[in-house]
DNA sequence: CATATTTGACCGAT
DNA sequence: ATCGGTCAAATATG
């Protein structure tokens, strides 16, 4: 509201982004060290650790230059425009007959705008992370030169909240596996429900069958609430669906966890791959992630992350910082 | 029955 | 022409 120093004072905003230049070399360093100097397994927490710093900091570049997390507005057909379809309330339109399937499909020229290459934020992990939204796959495709397809995902609430939050899951690596996530918009959606579960795990995140789940049953949406699978990790959600499609495993192309493990927020690994907090700046999903990171102690450092963006962050993508 | 996933077609960008 | 992103009918799931 005051006018006050966001983005306005140019000199203030280069400090800001000298600093964080510093902050992100350091950190770079950091990760070098730590590489050396700890054993695997801590490094590979460390690892994580240094990796959602930097992407704090890349975030945090990213705005001060100017950017702005473009937000896939521009793919958002206009109520009423001939695209819009506002994900019809029944399936009436469906059925009026085959026969006109074609046209239908030929009318969608024009009918929607792909992304332009906005800002991403890229997350490489060797789980299927899950950030506590709910995710709807619209898509798989195959990528030349790729030897996993790359998976399309939207929020949810992409037509009941004009969310316009998306990702990309792809599978990168073979042995071990290496899952890279890439976010594009920002979740307007209130998403608590979905968030609103989450498994503690106490002891190691390795374990996943002594993970605790909190349930918070706020209420709201009943249209995609269930809680069953909201039980199992992710992990375990895809082994079962990896039995499911034991005839596709020979081929990597079909053998896809990355299409498995989003829908319900199944937040145990929340805490994996949280540097999606830039992307849930809404409140509610802020809080979800907060109560996420607690596996071990050295996690309260995420939750002032939080805390921070939180607090600073005001609507219309008008930056505090 | 409602919702999610699969998957081939369509479309825009290059 | 090709590639990658999205749509939407068909299908699966609970």
């Amino acid at each position: 509201m005051d006018s006050s120093w966001h983005g306005n004072l140019p000199a203030n905003r280069k400090k800001a982004i000298d600093e964080l230049v510093r902050g992100q070399e350091i950190a770079a360093q950091l990760k070098l060290v730590m590489n050396k100097s700890i054993g695997v397994d801590e490094s590979v927490f460390a690892e994580d650790l240094v990796k959602k710093i930097m992407n704090s900091f890349n975030s945090s570049l990213y705005i001060l230059n100017g950017g702005e997390f473009d937000e896939v507005a521009s793919q958002i057909p206009q109520v009423g425009s001939p695209c819009w379809d506002g994900r019809k309330s029944s399936k009436d339109s469906g059925e009026s007959g085959r026969g006109t399937a074609e046209l239908k499909v030929k009318d969608r020229r024009g009918c929607y705008k792909r992304r332009k290459s906005s800002h991403s934020r890229t997350d490489d992990s060797t789980t299927l992370t899950d950030d506590g939204h709910a995710w709807r796959k619209y898509g798989q495709k195959v990528i030349l030169n790729a030897k996993y397809p790359r998976n399309y995902f939207r929020c949810t609430h992409k037509y009941d909240q004009q969310c316009q939050a998306i990702k990309q899951v792809q599978r990168i690596q073979e042995e071990p596996p290496l899952y890279r996530t890439t976010y594009y918009g920002h979740h307007t959606c209130k998403n608590l429900l979905k968030a609103s579960q989450f498994v503690l795990d106490p002891s190691d995140h390795h374990d996943i069958d002594s993970s605790i789940l909190i349930s918070f049953k706020s209420n709201g949406d009943h249209a995609s609430n269930k809680p069953s699978n909201s039980l199992l990790t992710s992990f375990q959600t895809v082994k079962q669906e990896c039995c499911h499609k034991e005839d596709d495993m020979n081929i990597p192309i079909s053998y896809d966890p990355t299409t498995q493990y989003n829908n319900q927020a199944s937040s145990s690994d929340y805490l994996l791959s949280p540097d999606d907090y830039m992307s849930a700046f809404d409140h509610g999903d802020v809080i979800s992630g907060v109560n996420s990171s607690c596996t071990t102690s050295s996690h309260s450092l995420d939750m002032d992350g939080i805390m921070m963006e939180s607090a600073d962050f005001d609507d219309d993508g008008v930056f505090g910082f």
